[in-house]
DNA sequence: AATAAAAATACAATCGATTGTATTTTAATG
DNA sequence: CATTAAAATACAATCGATTGTATTTTTATT
């Protein structure tokens, strides 16, 4: 068969005529008459050709290709975002290489190297954990390629960024358990180096502030948020001399575990302490007590974070903008939270 | 800044010599000294050069990356394959480029031209469910690109598979549900057109021979074990005539939302009904009742298909063989199946 | 049929890195 | 110091597709 791989050369041989033409016939250029696309058309099918993307996005200096930099694919939101993001991408004529930072500084180094060496023609992003600084994300600049974040972002210059409002989403779950009866409520708070964190633990203290509830350092547990923490900050949570009967958590991954350990130790939830998370993971509706958590449309947005991505790059020509879009989140009450349970 | 990209002829520019040579440097052959290839990587770092791979690729005729092909990232067993093929990739020097199918044979076929366009160097893949024909598979066999199937496999000659063995689980899930004194057990298939579930299936047919139970064709019932087909099982099976005191389920997706509408039923489980699901997703040992089910490491199935396709890669020069690694696969017993309690 | 205008196709340079071969430089030996 | 071998570097073709320009072919018009 087929065992060298056909070329645009191979078919103009074969046909007696030029390359270029098979090459614009094969790109539907108007420069080549119907009757003779027609026969190159013929004859690439019946060759089996497949084009050779590495020539020709080196020729074009483009590759239609949109680097995608998520923490981790098997999150909820997160692989409801890049299905947003692939549908988009998609739809608009582009391919999508996702990479995963595994919350490792390093690994999202070498993410950023990979695709600028790839020429990826822009690139969404959600930083990971342990990113403090923005530096290597500079090479993108360097190269006037165009970034979005979406999520988790970075504070650069000229970086457009799709979120949810976490201040408002975090005052919303507190003030859902403020008004479910709780007094003493402690926070399972993320790295504060990350945005979302921060505000989400301000819209925390904004909620007690308005309530007239003590605000206390000791009921914030900062953490990665991973399965363990939320053991671990049940266990402090049981050492301090407050009597806490409700948690907020940044994510849902620690409030589970937590609602795990809670239950271990004896005390009940949401009867003792309810629980409210953040994400609205799969599982978060089917444990039990299911949890009431916020819920924020990652298929939304990363539509949305593939959009805005696209338009800059379809106008390279224009200055890098700064649009900042802001996504509905909303609180889904289920039963962790309900005290009358 | 450094507006456009540098190649490795700016740099042979500047420092006057020739781009042979930085090429050589960067690539560090043995035919450029010491003293030069330090002098051409220090230019390099300084202007902050980045290596062209569509060029390197395109002129060496490969790309050092390896093409993965999944139904859906977010399931936890293709979430640690990947993870487990990302490990052993990068260890040896390749890349990877995810693509999910979402269980539709067109996006399959889309996917398979991606990879040959973007000429991959070899494919991991995992089928649709909707695939029950393999041609769209054959464009890599004739581009002489090697091809490892992991879990869910095809019949293709001359094509390795990392695989664990179904019958056995399934036989293995299947005699736990009878030793803990299940005597009518349901069975929720998968599409027979995938070798996975037809095996289980069989193992499932091979428990109840040993027992000497009556195999059922109503108690069989074949779906694509989304959540909603747990449920709609679930109906069928109360609607039939036999007393169903245990369930087999060829996934824990479908077993998982079989359970919750067992309990809108009223019936109890495992007290009424015993259930052993497969595939051992990280919601199945938080749901209550924990839920028994057959775990297979995805880690390990992901590590063991990326080595074999590499050694493969690397020996291009022989044919291609066909090797069949099985992985082990063990039940994990929970509470969803334990009568006594 | 001659000529111009328009349409179709051919030519050739190019993208950036790699690599076999040729040339120059350095080192070694008598 | 001359000669040669070995080491270092330069030259030039190449990978496959694209694209601006040049040439040929076709069509239209008088």
């Amino acid at each position: 068969m087929a065992d060298d791989k056909i070329t645009i050369h191979d078919i103009a041989k074969i046909l007696n005529i030029n390359s270029s033409t098979v090459s614009r016939a094969l790109n539907d250029s108007p420069r080549v008459t119907e009757k003779t696309k027609k026969k190159i058309l013929a004859k690439a099918l019946e060759l089996g050709y497949q084009r050779n993307y590495l020539a020709s996005n080196l020729r074009r200096n483009k590759t239609d290709t949109l680097g995608v930099i998520v923490p981790r694919i098997s999150r909820h939101f997160f692989s409801s975002a890049i299905a947003g993001i692939e549908e988009t991408a998609y739809n608009l004529g582009y391919s999508v290489i996702i990479c995963q930072s595994l919350e490792q500084l390093e690994r999202e180094q070498t993410i950023v190297n990979t695709l600028l060496s790839n020429r990826v023609d822009g690139v969404l992003a959600s930083i990971s954990m342990e990113t403090e600084n923005y530096e290597h994300f500079k090479g993108f600049r360097q190269s006037r390629i165009p970034m979005v974040f979406f999520d988790r972002h970075c504070n650069i210059a000229n970086t457009s960024s799709v979120l949810i409002d976490d201040f408002q989403a975090g005052f919303d779950a507190t003030e859902h358990l403020i008004k479910n009866g709780c007094r003493t409520i402690a926070h399972f708070a993320g790295p504060h180096n990350l945005e979302i964190y921060k505000n989400r633990f301000e819209g925390y203290k904004a909620a007690l502030l308005k309530h007239q509830l003590k605000y206390s350092k000791d009921l914030v547990l900062t953490s990665r948020l991973m399965e363990q923490d939320g053991i671990d900050a049940v266990g402090k949570l049981l050492s301090l001399p407050h009597k806490v009967d409700g948690i907020f958590s940044a994510n849902d991954v620690a409030a589970i575990s937590a609602m795990q350990q809670l239950k271990k130790e004896g005390i009940k939830v949401p009867k003792d302490i309810a629980v409210v998370g953040f994400s609205n993971e799969t599982i978060s509706a089917v444990i039990e007590p299911s949890l009431t958590t916020i819920n924020q449309s990652g298929f939304e947005i990363g539509r949305t974070a593939a959009e805005l991505l696209i338009s800059q790059i379809r106008h390279a020509d224009r200055e890098f903008i700064n649009e900042n879009v802001i996504i509905k989140a909303s609180l889904i009450e289920r039963d962790s939270s309900r005290k009358s349970l």
